[in-house]
DNA sequence: GCCGTTTTCGGCCCGACTGTTTTCAGTCG
């Protein structure tokens, strides 16, 4: 039984109390006891095993929830949740996602129409049944419907590079606008999560609540969800992405920003440590409870500095640690976009890029960098008509005579080559020697069981040439998940034997997952960070794998492409 | 159900908006 597993039960069970009414606070205890376990580092059974250790141990768990714990480790199960599981369906749990209606509507439409799926409800909605029961109405009815049709959608989540898109076409046009001081992103998309459920704009300046009224009168803007003094609220663009924008005083403005840059998690640990101090935290300020004097709200900074922390990066506010760090002034200085010197990941029209060598190496010299890789595909992608050995050593040798012809950066000669479904690399050794930089890959074959991928990756670390392991859990945001295998094992073993993991900045990729990169940062490993490019302008995605990287907690000594030319060059020719 | 250098009992994060009411519960973030 894995943690994530024991954490699902817990979170929902925990959803299903709320709609069986039972007390708020049980059930934030199960929900905190979900999140203590998932991030928990060990694994949770071995510690049942131990007779020298105890489940209470994790923050959050007490004596009730251990035992509960225990039980779902020993029958895959527990009362409580069977006893709910015997009030209300498990397909209750979707109702859940449906906006406008929350756990006392559910179990309202399950008790009085025996509402038990999303097509339930949408029946009952068009049967015009929903407004008979109180407090509820034809327009209910209307934003039911419509919060389906969203959900059936695109289950509501976007890419990281599309909010940024959205955002900024945002930004410029309100900054446009007379009386406008500050438009600034909040919420998910400031913290850099690698995908977003929603845009907030906090936008300060005596005109700002006139962005309210272009937002709604947004010719992309197809229908209004809200519109109020200081709020407003609409589906904007054909991917009805929901985006709200705030108006606010200047006044508020840091302790706004702080307050919807969230996490919620995150938040409410500051608000908890805020009352240990006598004061409270809201989007308006921070204010003495006593006195209800205000004491700061202007600046994020000054926020967290009142409370005892030191400003904490966005990326970092998932409540995983980082408080407690910034109290011991020990958080880490993240790497910057700055900080990085080339990128080592990209593909020319020899296989399936869209710009040729040169080209890609003008665009990446635009940019500022002193050097790249580039990394074409191997053979057994076919489809891409990937190098054989001959073009290998051809296109080192290519590469070679460049480097003398005055070149604004330094080229190195590198390799996508395929990790074959038994580990072994797709291209034989001695032509991998030639090459500068070999990132191995997993392109086929993703559905093997967890211990025979676990294995494969394993033999390719064998690999003497290896240096870089590319994109390593294959996801692809919102299309495909991870496959599965033990990346701890994996990791250590790629630490041992020097291999960098690669963040993968294609949007839909950032792959290693952050949570991932900061395991493997433990287990000692290095990174490098880069774009997979197959057109120029692919080049520009770095920033969402600088943002992945952070969320890591990655230092700039933690990944190899931001050192200087020379001292790059000498570690990736040491062999270990 | 968890937690505790004020507490083993009595707290537990907070405000805006909506739709339905005629003073507010539910939902959302």
């Amino acid at each position: 039984m894995e943690n994530k597993e024991i954490a699902r039960l817990l979170s929902e069970t925990a959803d299903l109390m709320e709609v069986a009414g039972e007390d708020a606070f049980r059930i934030r205890s199960y929900r905190n006891g979900a999140a203590a376990v998932a991030s928990y580092p060990e694994r949770i059974t071995d510690l049942l095993c131990n007779p020298d250790r105890k489940v209470t141990e994790i923050a959050g768990i007490g004596k009730g929830l251990a035992s509960v714990i225990a039980e779902i480790c020993q029958r895959g199960t527990f009362e409580r949740r069977e006893q709910m599981l015997s009030k209300y369906p498990a397909s209750a749990l979707e109702l859940l996602k449906i906006q406008g209606l929350g756990p006392k509507s559910i179990a309202l439409l399950y008790e009085h129409h025996g509402v038990k799926t999303v097509d339930d409800l949408e029946r009952i909605c068009r049967e015009q049944k929903l407004r008979e029961l109180p407090r509820m109405g034809a327009k209910l009815e209307e934003k039911v419907l419509r919060s389906i049709e969203a959900y059936r959608k695109t289950a509501g989540r976007f890419l990281l590079s599309f909010g940024r898109r959205v955002a900024d076409e945002l930004r410029d046009e309100f900054l446009a606008l007379p009386g406008i001081e500050n438009v600034e992103a909040a919420g998910s998309l400031r913290r850099g999560r690698e995908t977003i459920g929603d845009l907030d704009l906090l936008v300060t300046g005596p005109g700002s609540a006139e962005t309210l009224n272009r937002l709604v009168k947004h010719p992309k803007a197809f229908e209004t969800l809200g519109l109020g003094a200081n709020k407003a609220s609409v589906k904007f663009g054909v991917e009805h992405l929901q985006v709200d924008v705030r108006a606010l005083s200047a006044e508020n403005f840091g302790a706004a920003l702080q307050y919807f840059t969230g996490s919620k998690e995150h938040n409410v640990v500051l608000r908890t440590n805020a009352i240990k101090r006598g004061l409270t935290l809201n989007e308006y300020g921070l204010f003495a409870i006593e006195t209800n004097e205000r004491v700061a709200g202007g600046d994020e900074e000054e926020v967290y500095r009142r409370l005892g922390y030191d400003w904490i990066p966005p990326e970092l506010r998932e409540n995983c640690g980082e408080l407690e760090a910034a109290q011991a002034h020990l958080l880490p200085k993240l790497l910057e976009l700055t900080d990085i010197r080339g990128d080592l990941h990209m593909h020319t029209t020899a296989t399936d890029g869209k710009a040729s060598l040169r080209e890609m190496a003008d665009a990446a010299a635009a940019r500022g960098y002193q050097y790249i890789a580039i990394t074409d595909h191997s053979k057994a992608l076919a489809m891409s008509n990937g190098l054989d050995e001959k073009r290998v050593v051809e296109f080192a040798q290519e590469v070679r005579e460049l480097n003398r012809d005055g070149l604004p950066l330094r080229i190195f000669s590198g390799l996508e080559c395929d990790i074959l479904r038994d580990g072994a690399m797709d291209i034989a050794e001695d032509a991998l020697v030639e090459l500068d930089l070999v990132i191995g890959s997993v392109h086929s074959y993703m559905n093997l069981e967890p211990p025979e991928t676990t294995d494969r990756l394993l033999r390719a670390l064998d690999s003497p040439s290896l240096r870089i392991l590319g994109h390593l859990t294959g996801r692809l945001l919102l299309q495909r998940e991870s496959y599965v295998f033990d990346f701890d094992r994996v990791a250590a073993k790629a630490a041992e034997r020097g291999v960098c993991l690669e963040v993968n900045a294609s949007p839909e990729r950032l792959d290693l997952p952050s949570h991932l990169v900061r395991t493997a940062k433990r287990k000692g490993c290095r990174f490098t960070i880069s774009t997979d490019a197959h057109r120029t302008t692919h080049l520009d995605n770095m920033r969402f794998g600088v943002i992945t990287a952070r969320r890591g907690w990655l230092e700039a000594s933690d990944v190899l492409n931001t050192k200087p030319l020379a001292e790059f060059e000498a570690a990736i020719k040491a062999r270990s």
